[in-house]
DNA sequence: TTGTACGCGTTATCAT
DNA sequence: ATGATAACGCGTACAA
């Protein structure tokens, strides 16, 4: 390992002014750097980070934490974040775990950005409240050094609810996410207030976790009290596909006896014949924007809280309630 | 950010006292150290890493470089490595992208573990040259400081290529992976050895990149060219999903007219019907199996390089080649 | 228990 | 105008 002093005494110069080289300061002439650049080139010379770290008080490294690495969107959402950080020198790490956590109040990282419930509010109030910037794209919370980047969750459930009534739907049933998950509370909270305005719609809850199976699992339940067709909606597109996949193994058809839509417009859900409706955003934006404001926030410029605007993405999963007049009740197969 | 000088004058001792109570060392009465440990909570301390790392001459953090984060099996893998890693002290962080490799050779992390081609060889042999630690998943490269951790890809292709032989299949096309892939070229050059012990066996290749639509367009390309029944190995699940998707689009049926084997057993392939036969192996292990021995790597243990073994996964997609008796050629739409 | 050198790069200050 | 000296950031570990 090449440090300075190695080339300094290669050069004949102090390690100051092989410092200076290194950084492009005009206080050396341009033949010493230019020998010191040559033999630095010559060593291999890579500077310490932590040397450097300890000395700038930065890193120039932010982290976002996910719960895991297999969620469906991820890919994207990663993706817009690089290349908000593409031009500023920063680069980007993903952790996932408890333990992970250390590097944000150890200053291995200059800020972070979560989305992971289960990196609690109180740790990280107690984060914020030491100085570091974080970006929270899973929760309201406030904080001088927190910045929220979040969907508009509340306009995608009113989108899904009022395209399903408009198509004639009067029996909905909702598959929620895990009770802590602040993503599921705002959009059950809105198809709440929907449902609120539209009394002739019969509306029940079922609990779901986000995960495929789950989404399976309330499959099963509905198919078994179906008497007549209904809209689902799946508070998000992993649960909506579990279910669908779910009733290509059942007599029901999606689109017919029961109306499907979910929430996040993944990149399996385009695949579905008929193709899954759903509540789309832009992965790529909320990632890019999240970094974003990462900087700004390390850069200690004001920002206010941000929101991803979410639209309808149409799809025959949920077609007409009228169209299917449930001639053969003998076709629910319970299986 | 309070720091062992904070606490040290708080405490009204000397540094070094500070920071054995910290660690823990038997060289400070309990008395003492119990009430260093009180101011220390008090000030909510935390060292900085950048200290540490800089005395200690390591991180402990492993670094895991891949080529994006959409991988279908990315999640199973690091969950293994985060296994093989839980008692060990050390984090995981994954990365992505050119900027970021320079958390190697500055030493933010002891080691690396890579599955990314764009990372290259050369690149990487340098950073061994270094005294680096590194772990490879996709390439045969020695050095002292390099350890393989490979997939058996040719057992894999055999196994692929010997099922469909035995259900009687007399034509293959084998859809490729990109031409610098190592795990591409290498389950290739296993086709071409049991093809040519094969000589009845009409084989063709098909150029592919490893991604979707790669498959679907060469499913579009079989299709316009199928006479009889084919049987189609595509070197990775994602493409042989691509093609399946495809094919359900036309009158082809999987299983029937054409019969699909793929590479990975992707969680995704589990829920296509008829099941998409595979070829499986545990990426689990293979996470858990590099972490493990990039560890012994940093402790100076000999390590041998590692192989994962595979198994068939049969599925319905790959039948017998004598079923299906191409009796209505007018089937084979070409949309 | 404590003083202190050390790891390494940065930068303000001082000397030529 | 150039470049050298030294303090600094913070925690570790040896010598005293």
């Amino acid at each position: 390992m090449a440090t300075i002093k190695d080339i300094a005494k290669r050069a004949g110069v102090s390690i100051s002014t092989v410092s200076y080289a290194l950084n492009g300061s005009s206080k050396v002439t341009a033949e010493t750097s230019a020998r010191i650049l040559a033999i630095a080139k010559e060593l291999h010379y890579i500077p310490n980070a932590a040397a450097r770290n300890l000395k700038k008080q930065e890193s120039k490294v932010i982290g976002v934490f996910l719960s895991d690495f297999n969620g469906a969107f991820y890919g994207e959402l990663l993706q817009g974040m690089k290349e908000g950080l593409k031009r500023s020198g920063y680069d980007l790490v993903a952790c996932s775990g408890k333990q992970s956590h250390r590097l944000l109040p150890q200053r291995m990282i200059d800020g972070a950005i979560v989305l992971d419930e289960s990196f609690s509010s109180e740790e990280l109030l107690g984060y914020a409240d030491m100085g570091h910037k974080v970006v929270v794209l899973d929760r309201d919370l406030r904080h001088p050094n927190v910045n929220q980047v979040l969907l508009d969750n509340k306009a995608g459930a009113r989108l899904a609810v009022e395209h399903l009534i408009e198509l004639g739907h009067r029996t909905l049933y909702v598959v929620t996410g895990p009770k802590g998950s602040f993503d599921s509370r705002q959009r059950l909270q809105a198809v709440k207030q929907v449902a609120a305005r539209h009394p002739h719609l019969r509306y029940k809850e079922i609990e779901g976790d986000f995960k495929k199976a789950s989404g399976a699992l309330a499959g099963l339940q509905i198919v078994q009290e179906l008497t007549e067709p209904a809209a689902v909606f799946c508070l998000n597109d992993e649960m909506a596909i579990g279910m669908y996949e779910y009733l290509t193994t059942t007599d029901v058809r999606v689109g017919r006896e029961i109306h499907l839509i979910g929430f996040d417009n993944i990149d399996a859900s385009q695949y579905m014949r008929p193709r899954l409706a759903t509540i789309d955003y832009s992965k790529r934006m909320w990632g890019w924007l999240s970094s974003e404001q990462l900087l700004k926030l390390i850069a200690g410029e004001y920002v206010e809280h941000e929101r991803i605007y979410v639209t309808l993405k149409k799809g025959d999963s949920m077609g007409p309630a009228h169209s299917s007049g449930f001639a053969e009740p003998s076709r629910l197969a319970h299986s």
